[in-house]
DNA sequence: CCGTATCCGATCCGATACTG
DNA sequence: CAGTATCGGATCGGATACGG
C-alpha cells in the first residue's frame, strides 16, 4: 500500500491502519507473543499467504507490527506488536471484540463463541439473561 | 450491505462493523449529539450524500446508529449513537484517533493537526518533544 | 430535506505458480 | 520457511440523475 502524505485529519489514517478483512485478527493473533510467518498462516483460519505478507507489510508500515529477520537455515522471521502502536491497539481491538461478542450473544450465534472457547456456556447464559437477550 | 450470520468469531463481525471509509468519521462526528443527514453532510468533508446513507444503514443494522424519523414540512431526521455500542465504539476510536495523532506527529503533519484544533501548538511542541520526535 | 438507482473506474482479495 | 508475481471476479466508492 501506498502510504499517503496529505491526511487532513488522524480518523482518516485510522481507516487505513485497519482496512481490510485480515488486520484485526493478525493484530489479536500477536497479542500473546511473536510468531513466525507458517505459525500465522496455521493460526489464522482461512487466510492465503499473500494476504498475510501484504497485512503483515502495511501494519509494520504503520508500525503497529515488527519484523525480526534471522538468517540461517531454515530461514526465521518473527513478527511481533510494537509497544508504542500494537499494544495500544490491541486495546482498541479489544473493546470491539466486546461490541462482536454482544452482537453474537443478540443474534444467537452461541455457538462459535463456545467453540472458539471464547465464552464458557455459563457465561453466555449470564450475559445473554443480564441483557435481555432471547435464548433462540 | 447483506448482513451474514455465519460468522465464525467476533472479530469477524468487528471488520463488517468498521470497514468502509467513513464509518469511523461518522460515529465520530455523532458523538457531541444527533445529526440530521444534511448536517452531517455538511460537516464530513468530501462524503456524498450515498455514501452517507450507505454507511449510516449499516451502522444502524449493526446497532450503532438509531434513526428517528419525524414526520411533516420540512422532513426531519435524527441519526445519533445507541447507548449500548454506539457509546462503547467511541471508546475504541478515541483510542484509534490517539494512534492517528501519534502518527502524524511523527512524520511531522502538524498543519493538519492544529488547523483542526485537535491539538494546540503547545501540546504539539510538548507531546514531540516526550516521543523524541524530530521537528521537520 | 431525505432517500433511491445506476453506471463505472479503482481496489480488494483469493487462487495459483514460481523463487531464494 | 519466507517471500514475489500475476490474473480475474467481487466489492467499494464517486458522480450523477431522479423521486417522496
Amino acid at each position: 500500500m501506498k502510504i499517503r502524505d496529505d491526511y487532513t485529519c488522524p480518523l482518516e489514517i485510522v481507516h487505513d491502519i485497519i482496512k481490510g478483512k485480515w488486520k484485526t485478527i493478525i493484530l489479536y493473533q500477536l497479542k500473546d507473543g511473536s510468531r513466525g510467518l507458517s505459525e500465522l498462516e496455521r493460526e489464522i483460519e482461512g487466510i492465503t499467504q499473500k494476504m498475510l505478507l501484504e497485512q503483515l507489510r502495511e501494519l509494520t508500515e504503520f508500525g503497529l507490527v515488527e519484523k525480526k529477520s534471522y538468517d540461517g537455515y531454515p530461514l526465521r522471521v518473527e513478527y511481533s506488536l510494537t509497544e508504542r502502536r500494537g499494544r495500544k491497539m490491541i486495546e482498541a481491538i479489544t473493546i470491539m471484540q466486546m461490541i462482536g461478542v454482544d452482537y453474537m450473544l443478540e443474534k444467537g450465534m452461541t455457538d462459535a463463541l463456545l467453540n472458539k472457547g471464547i465464552l464458557s456456556g455459563e457465561e453466555i447464559e449470564r450475559l445473554m439473561t443480564e441483557q435481555g437477550y432471547k435464548n433462540v
